[in-house]
DNA sequence: GTTAGCACTCTACATCTTCGAGTGCTAATT
DNA sequence: AATTAGCACTCGAAGATGTAGAGTGCTAAC
């Protein structure tokens, strides 16, 4: 898929451009500031091949080109083949996240903080998935007669509470009993992990207290699963009204409009690969993202994937920078949450 | 401060026509849609009074008139005294309420999307506040050799986790017998009425263990803390773009902006009284809300104040709906969170 | 005290004009 | 054969102009 080194260079100084000014970039322009040994006739020679071949736009007749999804793919690809990650703002960072130890909550809100900040863009972030987390231990904790507070604590160090409200009072030696059951029938496991083997299991151990062992069950399934899809933050979103792109209101509304479903936001970031991916415009599954586009990364504890971040910005976006600064942010939390784990 | 009876129904009549649509109002309006028996010329000389005591105001000479903030506060006021609540949304709101028994925290920000949707203005809302609550109990729980967790439940029965690393392999009777000494020495307490006293009792009690005492102590105001002013929630920023005084990007970067400083946002609610109180435009202490409104209003638990929300809207607005949209959804909190606390 | 009448003011909106940046094509140049 | 200069043409942005309409304040009549 070589589009001639000619024809990149020029692709490449209107991406550049466009970038800078957010206006049409003319044969004039690129002649001058970046290309100077060739004139601006035979740019615009080329120009009209790369607008057949769909790299580049003319929004209308007599104005400049802009870049297509298609040639910010073409662009942003070699950024990534050349792994051209800056380390930009590597030591900023650090020093910024030493200052945050402490909870995990707090790591993800800094975290999207800092994204948004360095970018300029709006950045969101999901805590870390409980989901698929292992989980470590299991405490029910008798809070009075009728309710019993449930603690679970993932292999990652997370810990999350539900309640349930029963209609017995339970003695506290049946609490520690049954805390003894949970543990040793779902430690070491994730939710995803409890079949239906398992359930009888519980049941059989539990004899006597079905009713209870159910709620307690329900209860642990529905607290990861709603943490999971609620605790997903963003910043930044004031952000986005200094961009051009965003003067016209109706754009602006459609944005803040997806930062309010976080439904949407949570199926953006859980899409998530490995390293550090970037959805395009069009390339986006969801059509509201149609002029904006998304580098998500995932950070990890000891090697697994526990979440994700990411920067929204408009397709006109400096791609280089915000890819290595995403890259970056990521790196240092895998780092710090690693580290915090293991001491 | 009377200001005659005619003025009045006057000023209520450019409020309101205001209110709809956004445009400045003339006296052949008035005269047509409101006060037919009278003639747009006197009404005129009546407008030219009021203006001359400043209850409304003239954008340019030959425009209709809009209210001044002197001139909202004078109707807000007739509004509360008339105690002009209307039961608008009444059953809906607690129908809606009815659905999400379960986590306090979902509660809350369930209260805060059906607030900007019945307004159809930005909501905020603030969880139940922990620096003032009553610790019911305290549990550490061993993680693993270095890591403690701190579970704190208050008396409204909601729990709060905090980690502290320590350095000293802690036996599980040991960390039971602390257990038991920090809740002797702190239940019934908020973290606000610790003083010197207790640490000093603690401190003893806890005898060649100063050094973990103090970081669980340290753990716990800091984790009671932060949970306060964090987590403050808000819904339907998007509502905003509709509203004609947001078209100009730079009073809407402004406003967005606001939303992001949650400790702004925190201050706010923290002001809210008992009832439902509002702030007209400049009457706001911060400068950046001085064309916007602010209905506040506090929730509670078996009568003691715990939380507020509030709504954040255009001076220009619909002020009966909306307080009695606030002063609805406060009362059915605190209806659902005492019900669910004494069950 | 109220109202009709009128001259005056000011904005919003539509229309027109101009300017400049940019293009594509052709013919000359390398 | 590839590159470039030259030129006519296109189109949008921005300013200028004109007009309609909503509203006012004032005066004089009711």
């Amino acid at each position: 898929m070589n589009i001639g080194d000619r024809k990149q260079l020029i692709l490449q100084a209107i991406i550049e451009d466009y970038i800078n000014t957010a206006e049409p970039v003319g044969s004039r322009t690129i002649s001058k500031k970046y290309l100077t040994a060739i004139s601006p006739a035979t740019i615009r020679n080329e120009m009209a091949d790369l607008e057949e071949m769909g790299y580049i736009e003319q929004p209308h007749t007599s104005s400049g080109r802009i870049p297509s999804d298609k040639g910010y793919r073409v662009y942003v690809n070699q950024i990534l083949a050349q792994q051209k990650i800056i380390e930009m703002h590597q030591e900023f960072i650090k020093t910024e996240f030493f200052d945050t130890l402490g909870e995990i909550d707090r790591l993800i809100k800094h975290a999207s903080k800092l994204l948004s900040q360095l970018t300029s863009y709006t950045s969101i972030a999901m805590a870390p998935q409980m989901k698929s987390a292992m989980l470590k231990r299991i405490q029910l904790i008798k809070i009075d007669t009728t309710t019993l507070l449930i603690v679970l604590i993932t292999n990652s160090g997370i810990a999350k509470n539900g309640v349930i409200r029963v209609t017995k009072d339970l003695s506290h030696d049946l609490v520690d009993k049954l805390t003894r059951i949970f543990n040793e029938v779902f430690e070491g496991l994730s939710v995803q992990d409890i079949n239906d083997g398992m359930i009888k299991e519980l049941m059989l151990r539990m004899n006597g207290y079905h009713d209870i062992a159910e709620q307690v069950l329900l209860e642990i399934i529905r607290t990861l699963q709603y943490t999971d899809k609620t605790e997903i933050y963003h910043d930044g979103a004031a952000n986005m009204l200094n961009l051009p792109e965003f003067k016209d209101i109706d754009r602006a509304r459609e944005f803040f409009n997806i930062l309010e479903e976080k439904e949407m936001l949570f199926n953006l970031l859980n899409e998530a690969e490995n390293d550090v991916s970037v959805a395009i415009g069009s390339e986006n599954k969801y059509e509201q993202l149609n002029d904006c586009s998304v580098i998500t990364a995932t950070y990890k504890i000891n090697g697994k994937t526990i979440g994700s971040i990411g920067v929204v910005g408009p397709t006109r976006m400096d791609y280089t920078k915000v890819i290595s600064i995403v890259d970056c942010v990521k790196g240092n939390m895998t780092e710090i949450l690693t580290k915090l784990l293991n001491r």
